[in-house]
DNA sequence: ATATATTTTTAGACAAAACTAAAAATTTGT
DNA sequence: ACAAATTTTTAGTTTTGTCTAAAAATATAT
């Protein structure tokens, strides 16, 4: 599998994730910042691989075997992540475009002995769960900050968006994982919240708050 | 710079450090496995980019800058390999061929946090010395073993082959670095040494001795 | 439902990096 | 010194991955 090959196997996965089955190509152009007709010609090869199922103007679809390797890809990109914040002092706005590079690293015996020393772990520094050896992994059960009712009580545990640009939002505002946040109002004009965040009161607007997940307590 | 360039950039220097100054065209091709003719059109890419000094069928020679990106390039390769050997328990013959993908990594954060992380280690898991950031590096005051005068006494500091096949030789024979070498007895027919190595007596080829760096005492 | 807009694909080019085969320059042997 | 051998370069292809421009298929809107 060629570098390119890896990138676009991601991207279909993570545009399959949070949709229709079908993937756009469109969509995949959009993201990867290339042409459709650049994309067009990579779905050919990656079904010509059997890693993608593809009709003409149907869009396209991960096959087993394509779902498999975009897992392996994630585990990659996440476990480097991980290595980056707790090992060399990265701030989480920082892991990203590193781990883009790291994640095309070829070498099981690596990949298994950095997931030994890190011990693990099984949540990337945005809250985003890595699979394991297999592919296997599960969903956090978490809830968008935006979507829980008033008085409830729980720990942000991930964010949805997690350009640079809001991760330091979040560090400037003292925002960050593991904090307890409890929601005391809620606006109903604009969406906004009133938190009690690791004891501070705050408030934070309605597109803050749906890019932020809380697992709430007792649920 | 690709990944290509830098490889070549690479071999260039390390061709160029062992022999005359200008690097052939045929040397360069055995070396990457790859074929002359391929090794002209790149050199003369490099030539545009000022990385090397180019004039036809006369060589090839790195420039300042090329210099300055083939250290660049070492020091990562090296500092990687140390990280492989301390960090994730690999053996020594085993880290080139992943070190060969990490040193193209990008990122001089990476590179300095990594740095920080192994204490700033002087000498790679082959004894080689680590360039520092500004590709400054002396090295080791070392010789053959196969050099040395009988009587010979002193450190085992490095390899000169450094292929798994020797490694694994050495490995299987209880040779390994910082190992206290005594030369007993230098064989006139053959070349061979009777050593004695960490207290046992063994008796090695001129071959093997020839690939050892040793660092004798009281120089 | 049919014209319009959008999406997707095809066709043809290009750059990087490799190759083969053949030509040109250099080196070597006597 | 000059013919032979070797080395290096050139010329022309190939593959991967991209692009632009144009054509084809699909979706939308009145």
């Amino acid at each position: 599998m060629t570098r390119s090959e890896e990138n676009y196997i991601k991207t279909i996965f993570h545009l399959g994730r949070k949709g229709t089955r079908e993937v756009a190509t469109n969509a995949i152009a959009e993201l990867m910042e290339t042409k459709p007709s650049s994309v067009t010609d990579m779905i050919k090869r990656l079904s010509e691989k059997d890693l993608v199922n593809y009709k003409r103007y149907q869009g396209v679809s991960l096959t087993a075997l394509g779902n498999k390797t975009a897992l392996g890809i994630i585990r990659k990109h996440r476990l480097w992540e991980v290595f980056l914040v707790e090992k060399l002092d990265f701030s989480w706005d920082e892991v990203h475009e590193v781990a883009e590079q790291l994640e095309h690293i070829k070498s099981d015996k690596l990949i298994d002995s950095l997931d030994r020393l890190l011990a693990y772990p099984k949540f990337d520094p945005h809250g985003d769960p890595i699979p394991d050896k297999n592919g296997g992994f599960k969903e956090r059960d978490r809830e968008l900050l935006s979507e829980v009712p008033k008085n409830s009580v729980g720990v942000c545990v991930g964010v949805k968006d997690s350009s640079a640009t809001f991760l330091k939002f979040l560090d400037k505002n003292g925002i960050a994982l593991g904090n307890q946040i409890r929601v005391m109002e809620i606006e109903e004009f604009d969406g906004s919240l009133n938190i009690e965040i690791d004891g501070r009161k705050m408030q934070i607007s309605h597109v803050i708050a749906s890019n932020l997940y809380i697992k709430v307590n007792n649920d």
